[in-house]
Formats: C-alpha cells, structure tokens, sequence
DNA sequence: TCTGGGGTCCTAGGACCC
DNA sequence: TCTGGGGTCCTAGGACCC
C-alpha cells in the first residue's frame, strides 16, 4: 500500500502557524516580486481568487473581502516542510519526497498487521502536534490511486477525518467514476481537451479505453498511469536522487536594457546555480543562458535570446561557469530592448564518481579549494561571502511587500510570545 | 505600473556509423 | 527510369508535475 500525504493549502497553512489569529480567515501568498497568487487558503478559494491570479488584479477584492497578503518566505517554508517529512519518516523507511508539501510513503507488508487507516490518522495528529500543519491522506495499492484518495480525504475532511483508504474493488470504481478526468494526476490541459472530445469525463471512462490508443496517444507514461489507476502499480516509488538539470531564473522587478545590469543579475544566478551544484555533488557539462523581453507589453519590440554552451569539462566552478555564461550572454543580448527576465540552466550533470578529466584542460585545482571555503562559510554564517561581479549594494531588490519573518530559521527573527 | 519558479519524462527525426 | 539495411546517438520540443 502506497500514502500520498499531502499538506492542506502549504504556504498559506505555514504562514498560518506563526499568525494563529488567521486561522479561518482569507489569505493568499504571492509569487517573488509579489506577482501572481501561489496559494489561497480555503477561505479565499471560496471567495473566488483563481490560481495564478495577478496580483494587481485582485487588488482590490484582497482589499474589499479583508483576505491577507503574503510575499513568499521560501526560507520558511522550506524548513517547515522538512520539519514535515522528518516527521513522516518516522512512520515508514519508505519515503519519497515528492514535493515541498507532498509525500509519497510506501508501508510493505504492514496491512498485515497494522490497521493502515489509523495509522495514517495518528500521522495527522502527529504532524500537526509537531508542525501545526494540516495535512490529507490517502492510502491506495498504486501511487495513482493513493492521489485520487487523497483528493477525496482533502474534498470532505469532515466525514473522513482527513484519511481516505481505496482498498477494495467496489471503493476504486466509485472514487474514479467521482474523479473528473482533468484532475487526474498525469492529465493535464492537452491530454483531457482530447479526452473530452471522445466523451471521456471521469478518471473511470479513462481505465476503459484500450492500451493500444493509451500508448499512441499518451506515450507509455500514460500507459502507465491506466495501469495504475486499475489497481497495477506501474508508476515507480523513487529514492532521492541527484536533480538532472538545476535552473536559477528570474523576472525583474523592472525592465532593465543596459548589458552591464542583466551581465550583473546573470552573474548572480550562475553563482547560486554552482553553489546548488556543489551541494549536491555534481559537476555540469553543459549550460545554457536565456534572456527575454517583457512578453505582456506588446507595443514594445519583442526578444526572446537563448544558447547552450558546452563546457570544456566537466565543472560546478562559479568562476568558470560565469565565463561561459558572460560570453553566451554577449551572443544573445541586443541593444534597444527592454528586457523582463533572465535565467540560468546547468544540466547534462555527472556525479563526482564519474567525474572524467578533460583531455587538454581541466579545472583549476584552487578554485576547488576556494569554492569550497565560499560554501563552507555561507552555509555556516549565512551568505557572508559573495563574487565581486555580484551586486555588493543590492540596488536590485525583489518586491515583496508582505513578507513574513524567518522564525524558524533565524536567530534574529524568533517568533515573540509576550 | 503590475503577470513566478523549478523540475521530469518521452518521442520523432536528423546525423552519423558500418 | 533506377539508389540497401540495420543500427546508435543526440536534440528539440511537447507534455506533465508542484
């Protein structure tokens, strides 16, 4: 039997934990720069604030209907959701971290002797003891089904306490005939327009067409996922593993036209780009560079520049990435726009295992050594060391109105209790 | 004025090999 | 007029997730 817990409205529940007179009340938290709406908390789902709501739009309503604003504290709200999945790990070894806020746990063998669904009741009570988080539960023989469980646990927290167990034939037919096809873990916008067209609405119509037209139409990933849903476990339970490709991109607060500011800003997510490839290990063989205009203002000239760089070797130096990125940028920045974002994407990364030397370079053996008292000292002190070609003054500064404290992760910013 | 960020997997088709 | 067969590797792009 596969869990898939799944944490109640996350961000805006952690904001919740350190404002408890907001409980029951609206709130939303925002995207970086205060952009769009990322999470809604019951409250102002009901009152009408669609996912992915800009921000100046909605404005208003927040202000009419009294539904508080949040920038997003991602400090924050990582160091809640580990504090979650520690917790959850005490209930099984088998655990697959499958996003911030959700959980996939995998409990062999434990049906036999253990009541599953008090189990997954006392791991609510649990989590929220130690974390104040609410989460849902659903317990299911795939991880397909565990989801559609889970998404009946979170529809009627009241009648089921916040557990919903799929364990028999007769409850898996109900719960798919229930289960509208879009919201099927694995359909999205195309998949269900095209299944819609073929009269399929529910995940049950969908366990009924044939594997043939599954498999042309929805590669075996879709296949994979009927199976799942008719009770056969096909989607595979991952360990952690090594990220494939780490991206640090960013939309600007304004629209900046000069080079030296985007080759500063650049500069900037390439040294986050190398740290997070240090810390996992990881070396990167190829790079890539992007850099567009303000898509939404359409009566200004439009560019979108991008370019994948091979490195020379295999490498996660900052100094070394930063020299191909500077160079890509070159390439693809023109004069006379107005430029809104800009990224960088490292990927086709190898483990330090199978670091293989360049034939003719290969990295500088101090920057090694360097790079590693950099990382060293960050992570202790906290981002005391920084590259010169980095703002050193922060004149760039993401807009982030409503930001909460740190209180979990700061010294300075402990919650007060007077 | 204002519109997020970070990932994964799969396939078709071109380039290339013998 | 007419032009083989069987592979591998790589990449761009599409689809999806939170």
């Amino acid at each position: 039997m596969f869990a898939l817990v799944d944490c109640n409205n996350f961000y805006a529940s952690c904001e919740r934990v350190f404002h408890p007179s907001l409980l029951g009340k609206p709130i939303v938290v925002l995207s970086n720069n205060d952009g769009c709406v990322i999470a809604r908390s019951n409250e102002a789902k009901a009152l009408g604030v669609p996912m992915g709501a800009p921000a100046f739009e909605y404005a208003q309503l927040f202000k009419e209907k009294g539904i508080q604003v949040f920038s997003s504290n991602y400090e924050l709200y990582g160091d809640m959701s580990s504090r979650v999945m520690s917790t959850l790990a005490t209930f099984t070894p088998d655990i697959e971290v499958y996003s911030i806020d959700e959980s996939f746990l995998k409990f062999n063998g434990f049906d036999v002797h253990f009541d599953l669904e008090a189990h997954a009741l006392k791991m609510v009570q649990t989590v929220k003891q130690h974390t104040h988080i609410p989460v849902s539960i659903g317990l299911a023989p795939t991880k397909a089904l565990a989801k559609v469980a889970n998404k009946i646990a979170k529809k009627f927290p009241e009648r089921t306490n916040s557990v919903y167990v799929i364990d028999t034939e007769e409850k898996r037919i109900k719960a798919l005939k229930w289960t509208k096809i879009e919201d099927v873990w694995g359909i999205g916008r195309q998949h269900s327009k095209r299944l819609k067209a073929l009269q399929i609405h529910t995940a049950y119509q969908f366990t009924q067409l044939h594997d043939d037209w599954v498999r042309k139409h929805m590669t075996v990933q879709g296949l994979r996922l009927k199976h799942d849903l008719q009770g056969v476990s096909s989607i595979d339970f991952e360990t952690v593993q090594p990220k494939q490709s780490i991206a640090v991109t960013r939309s600007f607060e304004t629209m900046y036209t000069a080079k030296a500011d985007i080759a500063e800003r650049v500069a900037t997510f390439v040294a986050s780009c190398g740290e997070k490839l240090r810390k996992q290990n990881s070396h990167a063989n190829v790079v890539m560079v992007f850099l567009y205009s303000n898509f939404f203002r359409k009566d200004l000239p439009q560019h979108r520049g991008f370019i994948t760089m091979k490195t020379p070797y295999p490498t996660n130096s900052t100094f070394e990435l930063n020299r191909l990125v500077q160079e890509g940028l070159s390439k693809i920045y023109k004069s006379g726009i107005s430029y809104k974002k800009a990224g960088v994407i490292v990927t086709d990364l190898t483990t330090a295992e199978a670091y293989q030397l360049g034939l003719f370079e290969s990295e500088n053996p101090k920057h090694v050594e360097l790079l590693q008292t950099v990382d060293a000292l960050n992570t202790r002190y906290g981002q005391v060391v920084k590259f010169a070609n980095n703002d050193l003054k922060r004149r760039w500064k993401m807009k982030q109105m409503q930001l909460s404290k740190r209180h979990t992760t700061s010294w300075n910013e402990l919650l007060e209790v007077s």
